[in-house]
RNA sequence: GGCUGGGUGGCAGAAUGGUGAUGCAGCGGCCUGCAAAGCCGUGUAUACCGGUUCGAUUCCGGUCCUAGCCUCCA
């Protein structure tokens, strides 16, 4: 058996994995909240975990990953209001962007996708169990938890109860016992969408709809619980308090793991400064294996740096990784998993050096050595390359259509057959103009959008 | 203000208590009508200052820079 190691981001460094159940590994990881199209911030979480989870299947006979979409949320009462659209219908809308982006990326689907809106009763439950137990108190129709009555309370994000307070820019509402105090239930009437409680109308707070769908559908406590780095605190932080408090268990989940995020020219990706890229942008200047090939040649805890520099290199890498695989006939469907290869991936997802390891494999391959090519072909199918034909991609509002290209080209077959090379050689130059390269082989010309 | 990370060649990005991967770009070749793609060869780096050590890029302390969290965030 494999021996994984994994960065837990509650003890601060990488330990062993041992799953609690080394039959049936157990996956949970935050999803979007389905207010706008999804933002490559978005998709870093679904690339890194989806590796995470073909690699745990290679190793493992049985993974139930699970993943949560939030669609009760003020921001999406916001821009239902802003856009005079109904929030079922925006939050379904923007759910089906979310999946056929993810697609694109080749991320497959999860074994189990959870609606908060699905999961009210499981809520309620939970936050009564909290205020039976002593742990959640009711005041001017909200239910907040009680951070002072879970003493473990700022374990997982090393951080105090009273360090934050000082200097920080949070006014503290009047209806909190504590400063730290978080809500679990809030009042709320049409438009705001609510549901009934006994503590009247509202809606749940944020965090509750993950501790509560999770014990639900994967049990407390499970093996590796997933999310941005930014969800540290407070959300995952309250998620532990929640769950530990409500059910009594001594642990939440064994590893939290936390990509890093993405900036955009040094800085934070957010909507406030205005560099958010969405999925649906990026994939119009490359193909989706690029982009994934882009977030994960960067290890997953490291802020990854996005410019248009990352994706044309992405994209040059992944044309040369599909010339490879393209080299040779694939002789045999059964996988064959490099050693060196699995070590990498067992090093808390090392997919730099598993890059790395491919890379000396690709050359080998372009070299003429086929002895590569088997062990190439299983990597890209255990990380998730080589499904996408990357020479079908075309940008969404194209210069020419194929039939101009095509009709180019052969003219240009003509003056290269009369040698004007001249002309052929302007043809090419217009092409490239437009954003087609032309290769010329023995055979033919082949052509790919830049 | 408090807390937590990070600083490796022109760029991207691994690793390591003892010759610092890999890719892109550059340069020189091969190939090509010329290119492109591919191949071969090749130069360049551990932010700064101390400490521990036979030896530090790696461990420790300080400085500087940078990012994130403390407010919605992936």
């Amino acid at each position: 058996m494999q021996d994984i190691h994994l960065y837990h981001s509650k003890t601060k460094q990488k330990e062993r994995f041992n799953p609690i159940d080394p039959e049936h590994v157990k996956m949970y990881v935050c999803g979007p909240t389905v207010y706008a199209r999804p933002h490559i911030g978005n998709a870093r979480p679904r690339i890194v975990f989806d590796v995470l989870s073909r690699f745990l299947r290679h190793v493992y006979p049985k993974l139930t990953y699970v993943g949560n979409v939030t669609d009760v949320d003020d921001k999406i009462n916001k821009a239902s209001q802003e856009q005079n659209i109904d929030i079922k219908t925006l939050t379904s809308t923007m759910l089906k962007y979310f999946h056929e982006d993810m697609s694109a990326l080749n991320c497959l689907p999860l074994d189990l996708e959870v609606k908060a809106t699905d999961h009210i009763p499981e809520m309620i439950h939970m936050i009564q169990q909290l205020i039976d137990k002593g742990h959640a108190y009711v005041a001017k129709g909200h239910v907040l938890f009680s951070v002072p009555s879970f003493p473990e309370y700022g374990r997982l994000s090393h951080r105090t109860l009273t360090e934050q307070i000082e200097g920080a820019r949070v006014e503290v509402e009047d209806y909190k016992h504590s400063a730290q105090d978080f809500v679990l239930w809030k009042p709320s009437q049409s438009p705001d969408p609510y549901w009934d409680s006994p503590w009247g109308q509202g809606r749940p707070g944020w965090h509750i709809e993950c501790t509560a769908m999770i014990k639900k559908h994967v049990g407390l406590p499970f093996d590796i619980h997933g999310g941005g780095i930014d969800l540290l605190f407070p959300h995952h932080e309250n998620e532990v308090a929640q769950g530990c408090a409500a059910t009594g268990c001594h642990d939440y989940c064994n590893f939290w793991m936390h990509n890093g995020l993405i900036h955009v020219a040094k800085e934070k990706m957010s909507k406030s400064i205005g560099n958010v890229l969405y999925v649906a942008d990026l994939l119009d200047d490359a193909p989706g294996e690029a982009i994934r090939y882009a977030v994960l040649s960067t290890h997953y805890r490291r802020p990854l740096d996005w410019s248009d520099e990352t994706l044309s290199l992405a994209k040059q890498a992944c044309r040369k990784l599909h010339l490879a695989l393209n080299a040779f006939p694939v002789q045999d469907s059964k996988l064959m998993m490099d050693e060196a290869l699995l070590d990498a991936l067992a090093d808390d997802l090392n997919t730099p050096k598993a890059f790395s390891l491919i890379q000396g494999w690709v050359k080998s391959i372009l070299n003429g050595d086929s002895q590569y090519h088997h062990r190439l072909v299983s990597a890209c199918h255990l990380l998730g390359f080589g499904d996408q034909d990357l020479r079908q991609w075309r940008p969404k509002n194209p210069k020419v259509t194929v039939d101009d290209i095509e009709a180019q080209i052969a003219l240009r077959a003509d003056a290269k057959a009369a040698k004007n090379y001249q002309k052929a050689d302007e043809i090419r130059a217009s092409l490239l103009e437009k954003g087609i390269v032309i290769e010329d082989t023995t055979t033919q010309t082949l052509w790919y959008w830049q």
